[in-house]
DNA sequence: CGATTTGTTGATCTTACTCAATAATCGTGG
DNA sequence: CCACGATTATTGAGTAAGATCAACAAATCG
């Protein structure tokens, strides 16, 4: 096994970075807001930050870790919502309800950033640009969803998996971090309940693209060779469906 | 094919019932989100609201008819993205882009309420439970869209059929129409693009719902025979995956 | 009324699921 | 630090749900 690199990073003014755009709000605005919204807590390897049903009072932004967002029906079976890397926020399905909708966990040691979203109202009525970025966000995420629609009706086992791959590296990419090499945070299990497959599809796939030469998989190590065909693979709009 | 029913319901003050949470609001507060926002539109069958690319000015409701909202990959193959009925809003998934990010059109002759974005933020900003409403419709989006997700990594053909009549029917009754007697708007393709599904597979399917006495099916005209076993085959938690 | 689109039904094929066995990895406590 | 049990991942064989292809029927539209 190689030596594991540091996956982890974190955002120094977490709020700014999340869920301000920082070029439109001004240092005193912004300092207002960290003052007003940040809140820091460790969340150990498969506890959770919040639990379905429990009442909802923040959103949540990973500072360094990853969390998986999922949600139980009534025949017990697991489905897995989303997964958030360092700088994505989460909870936002749940301003529309008391309570929040779905559970989330962390997949290893991390640390999220508390947003008490009574406070997060109250500054983006005050400051304009706050409740702008706000409204982009939710937006944002809206079209996500809907490119994830097109994913799971529409696209083959390795088409969705190159799809999961590609948007994965960019998002470490954005962080700063080794688009070609990183570690998964998840099990094939979570990626293939997330993706509609089974679990042995998911690792066929890998197989498959290990010995054409695109990726190279050990254990949670990935290492993508050949980006451009993942990409050609993946064919989806754009080339990614999480902002 | 049996007389059409009146399937087209209009609503008397548009922002009103679409994008305000009307207890919440002051008459007053009421007149002044309806003075800036309300602006009707007829759109004939087969027209367009709005196209993917155009630039971004405005969220629609529908007042009547049905719109269907769809987007286009590069290899030319369509996804449709929702269905929306009188009372709902659509283009949301716009807001975070400078222009429309899938295209609108009616599927039978329409009447849409335009809400320039503009007069929505800037109205928000001034009344706090304009905002909150906004925040919350957006947030039930995007939780309807997880539950959507749900729907097509899990569910069987029979499941998402069931599961999509169930939420038509649910959406009418919502709008005082008969829950269990009703006119689909949207072709056969359209349901098995939205769905995943192959018109092939939706064709089977109705016919064998049909068979088994839950459906009553003639041609778009449709009526619920057994809306509790509809309920027992879709068994989708909570019933609903759209507002 | 004829042409075109839309919907239905049947036969065959394919992808990914299920079941099953084995291998690797992880986590825990001695 | 190593050993053990438990979980997680891989690989193979057989199956099934739904896709595709094809033909025909019905509805819609000009």
């Amino acid at each position: 096994m190689n030596k594991p690199q540091n996956h982890t990073v974190t955002c120094h003014a977490c709020s700014l970075n999340v869920i301000c755009v920082p070029q439109s709000l001004t240092p005193e605005e912004i300092d207002l807001v960290d003052s007003k919204v940040q809140r820091g807590r460790a969340v150990q390897r498969n506890k959770h930050v919040f639990e379905d049903g429990q009442q909802f009072t923040s959103l949540y932004a990973v500072r360094s870790g990853a969390i998986k967002a999922y949600s139980v029906d009534q025949n017990g079976e697991e489905q897995v919502i989303g997964f958030y890397l360092p700088g994505e926020l989460f909870g936002l399905d749940a301003i529309h309800n008391d309570a929040y909708v779905c559970s989330a966990k962390a997949l290893e040691t991390s640390a999220v950033c508390e947003l008490p979203y009574a406070q997060v109202t109250e500054l983006s009525a005050k400051i304009h640009n706050l409740q702008a970025h706000m409204y982009k966000t939710l937006s944002k995420e809206i079209n996500t969803d809907q490119q994830f629609h097109r994913l799971l009706s529409k696209k083959t086992a390795e088409e969705r998996i190159s799809t999961f791959l590609q948007n994965l590296s960019e998002r470490y990419q954005r962080r700063k971090l080794s688009p070609t090499s990183f570690r998964l945070p998840m099990s094939r299990t979570d990626i293939g309940n997330y993706l509609g497959l089974a679990v042995e599809t998911v690792s066929r796939v890998f197989t498959r693209l290990q010995q054409n030469g695109i990726l190279k998989v050990d254990g949670k190590e990935l290492q993508i060779l050949d980006l451009g065909k993942l990409c050609d693979i993946a064919h989806s709009e754009g080339c990614e469906f999480r902002s």
